[in-house]
Order: C-alpha cells, then structure tokens, then sequence
DNA sequence: CTCAGATGTGAAGTAGACATGACACGAGTA
DNA sequence: TACTCGTGTCATGTCTACTTCACATCTGAG
C-alpha cells in the first residue's frame, strides 16, 4: 500500500478502480477482438492485456498509444479521467 | 541492448530519437514554465521531467496524460508518432 | 567578479511493467 | 460426454519508472 509520497513505482490512476480496463475492454468486444488477438495486434502478451483488463495498471505511454490505435480510440478516451468525458451526475 | 523479444522491460518508442521529449520541452517552453514548475504541477520529480526530455524515456500514460493536461495538448501530440501528426517529408 | 536560476549528470533504492508458461473454469457445440 | 475457445490466476524473472541527493555547468543580472 501505498501512502504519501511515492518511493519508485510509476505514476498511476487517481482512482483505483479500473475505470480504464473496463474503457479498454469495453473497447475491444466493441471491435470485436479477443484479449490475444489484441495482444498480437499490439505486439505484448495476452497477460499484459490482461493486467490492463482486469488490474490497477499503468502502461506506458507508447504502450498505451498502440491500444488505442488498434481500438479506433484515442488515450484521452481509454485512460482519461471520466470526468473530462462527461459530465459527472 | 535489446534483440527480439523483449524479456521485461516497458513498450517504448520505435525510434530512440527522442521526439517526444523534444516535442515535451518545446510545449513547456511555450508555456512558460520551468522543468521545476512543470514537475510541480504534476506531481513528480525534476529529475523525471529531465529524463523525459532528455532519454529514452516511457512515462506511464496516466503521468503522460498529466503532462500533457498541464501543457495544454494531447497525448498523441507529444508521444504519438510524428507521420500521425504530419506528412513525412 | 559574484550570485541566482535553470538545467544536466550520476548513483543508489523501491515498486512495477513487461515476459513466460502452466493450469483452472465456464460457455458453447457436436 | 468430450472438445474448443476465451478468460482468469499464479509464480517467477528481467528491465525500467520513479525517487532522493549531491554536484557541475551555463546564462543572465547586478
């Protein structure tokens, strides 16, 4: 756990509660894909697919730019906050 | 140096040219602010704000997403590939 | 010349992004 | 019933994102 300041470990999501996994797989049955098909598509492991699912994860940017890619998104949408989607309420 | 497959390790750029972090510094000039200031208002380091002007560096989307809030662009503006941003040539 | 400010270098430490591979489970189908 | 497919769990290993801190260099101002 986490408290205060951070000692290594990367910058996360203010919310730990997985908002950009369910965008991203949201996203991908939308795009009618599988966990490995996307992997293959962006080029890491199904585990990493995964992790971004299912986990309070943070991949990098570029990482993060290719998922987007191949889900016709952009990372604003995927790992924004929610509220700078919509409207909260 | 990686050969292949990678074994650990984060997604970054193809190119190790460091065009994101020109494109980073850039827009922190135009906006006025130090690298100090720059860390401040996003929560992290100087020393990770040099990195990421300077290496290669992948920082994690949601501290891209952070960056790029506080310089008022987008995430692909400054880690997407360049070709997506323009015509090559 | 001195000083303040901005920036770069280097080292060491912690948490985590990625990988591999095996296995388990539920759903759907023949 | 057996099989395939999609997905989740788990353990382990490698490389890196982040941190702190000290110090060096350059530039601009007085």
């Amino acid at each position: 756990m986490r408290i205060g300041k951070r000692a290594g470990g990367v910058v996360r999501a203010e919310r730990a509660d997985g908002g950009a996994g369910e965008a991203v797989r949201a996203r991908r049955k939308q795009a009618g894909l599988t966990q490995q098909a996307l992997a293959a598509s962006v080029g890491v492991s199904r585990q990493t697919i995964i992790s971004m699912e299912t986990g309070d994860y943070a991949p990098s940017v570029y990482l993060a730019l290719k998922v987007a890619g191949a889900l016709g998104a952009s990372v604003e949408e995927l790992w924004g906050d929610p509220v700078d989607q919509a409207p909260a309420g």
